[in-house]
RNA sequence: GGAGGGGUGGCAGAGCGGUUGAAUGCACUGGUCUUGAAAACCAGAGUCCGUGAAAGCGGAUCGCGGGUUCGAAUCCCGCCCCCUCCGCCA
């Protein structure tokens, strides 16, 4: 959500910045500006009978205490009450209208997020085998088993078995046990949740054909954990003092990928169901650059641990989706595929999901402050299972392991699938 | 799933439909007193919106949203949450 204040301050520099995103949202903006002023204007009539009103009413009680006879006086207070009604009416009708469209802008993008395309900041590590090399299906072997987990639930869904099923599971508490070192806490959060949490973090109204619902309850599955680990906060106001607050939150992710149909539909790289370690960080509005450059940081770190050639890309604003202000995706070299994929991306939120979520922090000023949110992937697993398969393997169809993960209960390394 | 009870300020806890934005206690912040502290006493504190340069002024806020009424923390309806008992259950 945009700063109501911010765009009656300066709707100029919010509608540049909005143009950024294409003309049609920088056209809501007038639209916006316009009912804002409808609405104060309902609002200060409404309010200015409703403190006659409110003075009438103790005249009336007074008079009722001492007994007097307040009969004309109701009489004309009932008028009043009519007038109030009605100006209070405008008023809401305005108010409601404003906040639908406003629900619906998306946040203004930095001034540094890339345009017109997506800009590649740095590539680190040697991407191998570029004439290609076997992809991870035929790595894994029956180790990914696509035909029975299609079998179970349809297509894009996998069972991951033995070594894997072991190697996830390292994964995740080697990425959980780094970022614990890095002030992250832990967290498994829920993965049902309600419409409003899909809101507060700006996923609805955007994404709304990637989102699974559950009718009979209400509830919808997450896409992300960002979604719960956003929300840990809703409607708080913090100490300023015990900002940043860091969380890593692990959970499946379930994404219903309509339209992607026919893309990416070897193997477990776009699939209904994954999980995946993600950072979560809550800090003061100034610290929010410094944030999303440590996010990042994280990331190159834990890829760099895992020994997989990559590189950072800074996203071009079209791309953007509506709450990140600035993002950053990491895309690992795929041999398989002969290209670089994302496998990270870290965003930063600014106030935009904050103020949706009324997550506030009081500091020196004593007054509570909107903060600010950002959130960065720090294993994705399938992807990353993907990327330690295509770049670790040797010719005969074995499989070299980072030696970080061994540690966590990871094998040394895997056998070649038989085939 | 069935049957009950309840949601009031940071916490505890009052509140016949009419000066109740809300008693009282604790906690908190200033001040007086004191060499200092404690105690005592006095005063002040929430949040949101509008307006204003500011001081201020006005409005909203007793889980959330509607309704009744001249007037709602108090009455009615819907939703959310918490608790107790029974049933079921990893």
């Amino acid at each position: 959500m945009l700063d109501l204040r911010l765009i009656r301050r300066d709707p100029d520099a919010v509608r540049s910045a909005l143009a950024r995103r294409g003309p049609q949202v920088a056209d809501s903006l007038d639209r916006v500006i316009a009912l804002d002023a409808r609405w104060r204007e309902a609002t200060q009539a409404a309010e200015g009978l409703r403190a006659e009103q409110k003075a009438a009413s103790e005249r009336v009680a007074a008079g009722k205490r001492e007994g007097r006879d307040v009969g004309g006086e109701l009489d004309r207070l009932k008028l009043v009450s009519g007038e109030v009604k009605a100006l209070g009416e405008q008023a809401r009708g305005a108010d409601g209208e404003l906040q639908e469209l406003l629900r619906t802008l998306p946040n203004l993008p930095d001034p540094t997020a890339a345009e017109p395309d997506d800009e590649v900041l740095r590539i680190v590590g040697e991407a191998t085998r570029r004439d290609g090399g076997r992809d991870h299906l035929e790595l894994a072997g029956e180790r990914i088993d696509m035909e029975r987990g299609a079998r179970l639930s349809g297509a894009r869904f996998a069972y991951l078995r033995g070594d894997l099923a072991m190697l996830e599971l390292a994964l995740v508490q080697w990425a959980l046990t780094k970022l614990r070192g890095h002030g992250f806490e832990p967290v498994i959060p829920p993965v049902l949740v309600r419409e409003q949490a899909l809101y507060g973090t700006g996923f609805l109204p955007d994404t709304e054909q990637q989102i699974y619902h559950l009718p009979a309850d209400d509830l919808y599955l997450v896409g992300t954990s960002e979604v719960a680990l956003a929300s840990i906060h809703a409607g708080e106001i913090l100490d300023a003092a015990q900002l940043p607050l860091r969380y890593a939150g692990f959970s499946p992710c379930f994404r219903r990928e309509a339209g992607a149909a026919g893309r990416d539909t070897r193997g477990i790289f776009r699939v209904h169901q994954f999980d995946k370690v993600e950072m979560f960080s809550f800090v003061e509005p100034d610290a929010g650059k410094d944030e999303h450059e440590r996010l990042l940081a994280i990331e190159e770190e834990i890829l760099g641990e895992l020994e997989l050639p990559y590189r950072v890309v800074n996203i071009a604003v079209d791309d953007l989706g509506a709450s990140a202000a600035k993002k950053y995706d990491i895309e690992a070299w795929l041999p398989g595929q002969g290209r670089y994929r994302e496998l990270t991306s870290t965003s930063n939120t600014t106030d935009f999901q904050a103020r949706r979520l009324e997550i506030r922090a009081r500091g020196e000023s004593g007054k509570p402050e909107i903060l600010h949110t950002l959130n960065g992937t720090a294993v994705a697993v399938g992807r990353t299972l993907i990327a330690l398969l295509e770049n670790g393997q040797r010719d005969d169809g074995s499989i070299a392991l980072p030696a970080v993960l061994a540690a966590f209960g990871a094998p040394a390394e895997l056998p070649a699938a038989v085939t």
